[in-house]
DNA sequence: CTTCCCCGGCTATAGACAGCATGTC
DNA sequence: CTATAGCCGGGGAAG
């Protein structure tokens, strides 16, 4: 199908994807114009990666656009909605304004309105839903991406839930779901009232298969010869065999270090073949990657990329991401070892994928556990780059015959799972029944099971204890269906009565939330935290940094640190010494699970005490074991929850507030509590803010009326930096001319880290991304 | 006596959204 | 219930 023959869409259109190189559609795309995304109809498109789910989405919006009305676009993280902004920008030119609506990336509700196409996490959205932003009453189109993640027992149930709520807003709501090849496909286009475009096309040919010894055995039945060397692990091989042809291999492996150790070792491989220009770009791509951050992780990267190869994983930075990220697309990168992270995040593309380990370990299972089939087949789909790889190419790794049947059966020739909504379960309920209940969704539990109904989870219990022929689609409930019903409805029942023992919502005949509850909801908190925060805030006046950093850290909503060995002797003791500080009770010992959860907790406030110590990012890192992008995570959270509980405890009248707000600009720049004030001048941070105090220059009132050349002096010389902050500050005459360093303002360089090499990177760069 | 290598035993284990109010080098 | 890589220390063989 040619693009110029789609009714719907904006003239401009066809010849715009014209000038992109797009003459005319992909089968599943004719397939969804088919269908009528083009003309309001709500669509599931179920296909593979890279086989233009995008467009398909862009035909749905534009046409929405085109008829004068507005598109939302659901992503499940926040690097994919920069990622589709960049993409949708190309649409402005013609008159399509796009908004982008993350946790961290500017834009509030009434900023959106007027936007056309609007790109959002999950999670905003349905923040922005339980704030009542206008626009989202207002919606033609709703594109949820990667909507086979309402499989995901953590975040599932909110895509479902706002997916729901979005439609029930908005009835005439054209839906587009784009999922990954899933074993169910039907019943979500059954759930959502769609048309379905069920394909395994793909624009490049993918050829899966599995090596074992000597050859690899694809699932077509061919096979071809690898020469594995004697010394030589298959991986290796395999990438060696992959850059002989030009292309970048990816490995997913399944822990970080794995991760790490596999890129070190096949830094070896990837450097044979480098070129001099190659050479010089990489050892600058080091560089940058040692100016982010100055931890071992930052180092060991750094080393690995002079050599053309690198790892990904959540440990480190953001920053470290996508410049690893970047590299590889422009095939400066030649291997990269990755965790899953790499596999959902943003479009990476490969000559070769390698699943090196297909099992994980889990902890609940209690040993390693098989991927899914979905989660295997969506990292070989990273394989073949559009437009440079004749095919891609994706391995699993053998080492015995045996094991080479069982991966060729588990993988290569399966069909996914189906995807299984995970809503009936207590935590992610506790939040969105009372997010139902507080944003006026539902007034009663029969209004709450109705509403309910609307969702994957009740298709999927309609249909499951059902009979097989699939026909009742009528919403009248199958008699046989109960069980699982009852079971929601027991879950229901369950969580009011929770929500209602810790005064979140009210049952005098209707059900309502109470102010606590609003204010819980619009927090976006799940509604143990707030109990679990307003609890330890009852009845301490003046809790210390130590106490409010614990009270957050044990909350469901932070992701706690691991106790590793000694650890648990180490932070008993901690424990006993500080025991004044805790807020609410010590569980005690015997206790086994609580007291281990509460002193991993406990092991986290400590890093995040040891954060607003102003002790550097390499030492806590060290100290605690992890990356640099734990702490900038652990951090974040910490600062969102201290702020929530600074907004409970205001609600409630407490007189802690002004305690909890210092706990939380210590937290936010890192320093203590003498340098908040001046951390909070524009261009200053952790690092400068301890420099001018020692010069002698304490707070911002302080710095706008400074001596200059203690100024300069402080900064270490950094005149443009010295402009710029006493710019900030306010001060009468920010200029440097002629302005010499006060010597005795100049810091000691007796402190640890890296001499000042002239990168100016002396921040420790806490808001970026 | 020192150095190197191999082996057994032990340890440790993926990911990442959100409030609010403005801005790092 | 399940695995496996990296690291450490001990012991044996080689130098």
């Amino acid at each position: 199908m040619d693009v110029a023959d789609v009714s719907g869409v904006p003239p401009w259109f066809a010849a715009h994807l014209r000038e992109e190189g797009i003459e005319s559609l992909y089968p599943p795309q004719a397939d969804a114009v088919e269908a009528g995304v083009a003309e309001g109809n709500s669509l599931v498109a179920s296909v593979p990666t890279a086989s233009g789910k995008t467009l398909i989405a862009q035909l749905g919006m534009l046409s929405a656009v085109e008829r004068g009305g507005t598109a939302l676009y659901i992503v499940p993280l926040r690097a994919l909605a920069s990622e589709k902004r960049e993409e949708f920008e190309a649409f402005e030119p013609y008159g399509v304004s796009i908004g982008v609506a993350t946790g961290n990336y500017e834009d509030t509700g009434e900023w959106l309105t007027g936007k056309d196409v609007i790109v959002a996490t999950s999670e905003k959205v349905d923040s922005l839903v339980r704030n009542g932003a206008p626009w989202v009453d207002d919606l033609d189109c709703v594109v949820s991406d990667e909507v086979h993640l309402v499989d995901d027992p953590n975040r599932g149930p909110t895509l479902e839930v706002t997916l729901a709520k979005l439609r029930r807003i908005n009835p005439n709501l054209q839906v587009v779901a784009l999922s990954a090849t899933v074993g169910n496909a039907g019943e979500m286009a059954e759930w959502l009232d769609a048309e379905l475009v069920d394909s395994a096309w793909r624009p490049i040919e993918l050829k899966t298969g599995v090596q074992y010894g000597q050859a690899l055995h694809f699932g077509d039945g061919s096979q071809r010869e690898l020469r594995v060397g004697s010394n030589e692990k298959p991986t290796e091989a395999i990438v060696r065999d992959t850059l002989a042809e030009d292309g970048s291999t990816l490995v997913f492996v399944n822990s970080r270090r794995n991760a790490e150790g596999a890129a070190k070792r096949l830094a070896n491989t990837s450097c044979d073949g480098l070129d001099e220009d190659e050479r010089r770009q990489l050892t600058d791509l080091a560089e940058e990657i040692r100016g982010v951050s100055d931890t071992e992780t930052s180092e060991d990267l750094a080393a690995c990329v002079e050599k053309g190869a690198a790892f990904h994983h959540a440990g480190c930075s953001s920053e470290h991401r996508s410049i690893v990220e970047d590299a590889f697309r422009d095939r400066l990168i030649k291997v990269v070892s990755a965790t899953p992270t790499l596999a959902a995040g943003v479009n990476t593309p490969s000559r070769r994928v390698v699943v090196r380990d297909w099992r994980r370990y889990s902890g609940e299972a209690g040993g390693m556990k098989p991927l899914s089939v979905l989660e295997v087949h969506q990292m070989m789909g990273r394989a073949g780059r559009p437009g440079r790889d004749p095919y891609g190419e994706a391995l699993l790794l053998a080492k015995s015959h045996d094991e080479l049947d069982e991966l060729l059966d588990r993988y290569v020739w399966a069909d996914p799972e189906p995807v299984e909504s995970k809503l009936a379960r207590e935590p992610s309920m506790r939040t969105h029944l009372l997010a139902t209940v507080a944003s006026g969704f539902a007034d009663s539990r029969a209004a709450l099971l109705n509403f309910l109904d609307r969702t994957l989870y009740a298709t999927q219990y309609r249909r499951g204890a059902g009979s097989d022929d699939e026909t009742d689609t009528d919403g009248r409930r199958d008699p046989r269906d109960g069980a699982a019903r009852d079971n929601l409805e027991r879950i229901v029942d369950s969580t009011l009565e929770y929500l209602d023992a810790n005064d979140f919502i009210d049952r005098d005949g209707t059900i309502g939330a109470t102010n606590l509850g609003h204010t819980v909801s619009r927090l976006y908190l799940d509604p143990m935290s707030a109990a679990e925060v307003l609890d330890g805030l009852e009845g301490a006046s003046t809790p210390t940094a130590m106490g409010l950093y614990h009270l957050v850290s044990r909350t469901p909503d932070m992701y706690e640190l691991y106790l590793r060995s000694g650890d648990r002797e180490e932070y008993t003791m901690v424990a006993y010494e500080r025991e004044s500080e805790f807020l609410g009770a010590i569980p005690s010992e015997f206790e086994e699970e609580r007291f281990e959860d509460w002193l991993s907790a406990l092991k986290t406030a400590r890093m995040l005490e040891d954060w607003a110590s102003e002790l550097d990012e390499d030492e806590i890192a060290e100290r605690y074991g992890v990356g640099p992008g734990d702490i900038r995570g652990k951090v974040d959270t910490a600062e969102w929850l201290l702020g929530a509980a600074e907004s409970l405890a205001g609600e409630l009248g407490l007189e802690c507030v002004p305690t909890i707000r210092e706990a939380r600009q210590r937290v936010k720049h890192g320093v203590g509590e003498e340098l908040i004030d001046l951390a909070g001048v524009r261009g200053v941070g952790r690092k400068r803010a301890r420099r001018l105090y020692d010069a002698g220059i304490e707070t911002r009132a302080d710095l706008r009326e400074a001596d200059k050349a203690v100024v300069l002096g402080a900064l270490r010389g950094r005149t443009k930096t010295a402009e710029n902050v006493l710019e900030a500050a306010g001060h009468p005459d920010s200029g440097m001319d002629g302005v010499s360093p006060d010597a005795t303002a100049i810091p000691g360089d007796g402190e640890r880290g890296r001499a000042a090499d002239g990168t100016g990177d002396d921040q420790s760069n806490l808001g970026d991304f």
